[in-house]
DNA sequence: CTATTACTCTATAAAATCTATAGACTAATA
DNA sequence: TATTAGTCTATAGATTTTATAGAGTAATAG
């Protein structure tokens, strides 16, 4: 399941690319409309900000706004900077990988394998699938 | 990702499956060949037996056992029973639903749509494949 | 019938993660 | 220089995860 942080951030990046007009996108604009905490949300959007997702102004005619075009950003881009890996396991993890301790041999081990043919599905779906297409569906 | 817990339910239903002759496997054995906490190991079966997918015996020649065909037991229901929902949100989860306190109104939202999506297409690959599968892979 | 084996049940708890909230601070604009 | 609006740091309650301990119960062998 995805975090709320993930939703929240999936949301407002949602709201903030239906309403990118002339001005930037008010977090207290987005909190209410979504019903969104909005000092949590504050957070959120700092992190997408931090990854290049987000630009920001402050002051009067400040807000929020998208760096890129919608189509080029991937729903697998946005969830794994919120919510971390995409992967079940941290084995099969092609961002976040991690060995398992209790595995002698990832080669010859079935759950690696078959959680890796996930990941594969998975990834299909979402990286073929941009902020414009979530905004538009 | 899935919990540890979930991991190593997997890893003993597959060790399981390989293993299942005229005894039935103990708890320890599997402890120790998969390194999975002896305790914890335990708790997971048990989990596993509530739901009907293992049977037990106790004392001398004791141990876990199948209580149906490999290939009758999907991935999906094992890692539904172990994690919990696979949908990405309780609003598209199929086994576990509940609403979102936030939304006004579920038709028109834009992240359900999505992530119904998503579900449909994990699910798809993770109710073709059994513990057959996973134990042969 | 009793010793041993192996699963069962209840309780507990440390650690990590999630979900926020508070408040002082900084930058931009009118 | 007053107002607006994002930034940064700290904190903290709640929940979930990941276990561990130990007494209890059922089955089997001899």
């Amino acid at each position: 399941m995805l975090s709320k942080k993930t939703k929240y951030g999936l949301k407002a990046l949602i709201y903030i690319a239906k309403h990118s007009g002339t001005e930037p996108v008010l977090i207290s604009e987005i909190s209410d409309r979504e019903r969104i905490p909005k000092k949590f949300l504050e957070a959120i959007l700092l992190d997408l900000k931090k990854f290049g997702i987000l630009g920001s102004k402050k002051g009067k005619g400040g807000g929020y706004y998208l760096l890129k075009d919608p189509k080029e950003i991937s729903a697998a881009t946005i969830i794994r900077v919120l919510d971390g890996p995409l992967a079940m396991l941290p084995c099969v993890s092609l961002n976040y990988y991690e060995k398992c301790d209790d595995c002698p041999d990832e080669a010859k081990c079935n759950l690696n394998k078959f959680l890796a043919q996930v990941r594969d599905n998975t990834l299909s779906l979402l990286q073929q699938r941009s902020l414009y297409d979530l905004a538009i569906l």
